[in-house]
DNA sequence: AAATCATATTCCTATCACGGAATATGCTTC
DNA sequence: GAAGCATATTCCGTGATAGGAATATGATTT
C-alpha cells in the first residue's frame, strides 16, 4: 500500500467521515447511513472503494453487513489514522458524527454481538 | 482551510516529494528539477498548485523562484507534515530525494542567503 | 415462493486532475 | 534591445472520480 493511496483514501469529505466513525469501532452500514445523513448509495460506494484499497473490512450478519478497520494496518497507515482522529477532535462535522453514532450505537450492540437471531425485527437503530 | 483539501494536496506522488524536500527548508526550482528527476513543467504546476492552496509560498531572487512552507500552518496541516515526514523517513524514494538534495543545495547556499548579485552565472547547481 | 429488508452494483453524466508540448513571462546579461 | 535563462501558463487529450437513478444480490420472514 503505497502512501499516496492513503491520501487518496482519505481526500473525499464522506471518507473521512466513514473512517472517523470507524475509528471507534466496527459499525453496520445502516448506522453509518443514519450518523452521517448520506443516502445509501454514496455510503455504499465509499465503504467498497475503501474496502478496495484494504483500509476496511466487511463482515456478513444476516441482512446486515458489519464495517471495521482491516486487522493489519501499515505504519502509515496507522500513522496517518491517528493523525486523522486527532484533527477530526477539534472539527464539529466529525464531533457531531460521533455524539450521533453514541447514541445510535447501543440500541443496536447485538449486531456486533454476532447473534442476528437475537435481532429485533429491524436494523433501523433508534 | 478544509482538511479534505489538506489530503487533496497530498495525494500525488510528486506533490509528496516537493512536501518532503520542503521540510528541509526552502528550496529554488531548479533544485527540485534535479533533486526528483521530473521535468520543469510538472515541477512547476504542482507547486503552483501548492501555493494555490497556501501550503508553500515563493519568493523571486533574481532570475530564481524559491520556494518554502507557508509561514503560518494550521494545527492540521502541521500534523500532517509532521505525519508525512515521519512516514517518509522510512521510505526509498524519499530517502534519496533527501540525499540527493543535500549534496546539490551547499554549492547554491547563496540562492537562499538572498544576494543574487554574487551568483555566478547560473543556477545549475552542481 | 413471494415479499421484504439491507446492501451492492451498474449505468450514466459531469467534473476534475495529470501530463506533455508549446508558448509566455520576467529578469539578467551582453 | 536582443539574446538567454529560469519559471509560469495555456492548450490540449485522457483517465479517474463523484453522484444519482435504477437495478441487482443475498438473506430473512411469512
Amino acid at each position: 500500500m503505497e502512501l499516496v493511496e492513503i491520501y487518496e483514501c482519505l481526500c473525499d469529505p464522506t471518507r473521512l467521515r466513514l473512517l472517523n466513525v470507524l475509528a471507534q469501532g466496527p459499525v453496520c452500514v445502516c448506522h453509518f447511513q443514519d450518523v452521517l445523513g448520506e443516502p445509501q448509495v454514496k455510503i455504499s460506494k465509499h465503504l467498497a472503494y475503501l474496502r478496495a484499497r484494504g483500509l476496511v473490512a466487511s463482515e456478513r450478519q444476516g441482512n446486515w453487513v458489519i464495517y471495521g478497520l482491516a486487522a493489519k494496518r501499515s505504519r502509515e497507515l496507522e500513522a496517518n489514522l491517528a493523525c486523522l482522529q486527532e484533527c477530526a477532535q477539534s472539527i464539529p462535522v466529525f464531533k457531531r458524527d460521533l455524539a450521533r453514532l453514541k447514541k445510535i450505537e447501543p440500541s443496536c450492540a447485538w449486531v456486533r454481538a454476532g447473534d442476528p437471531r437475537k435481532a429485533p425485527g429491524q436494523c433501523r437503530c433508534g
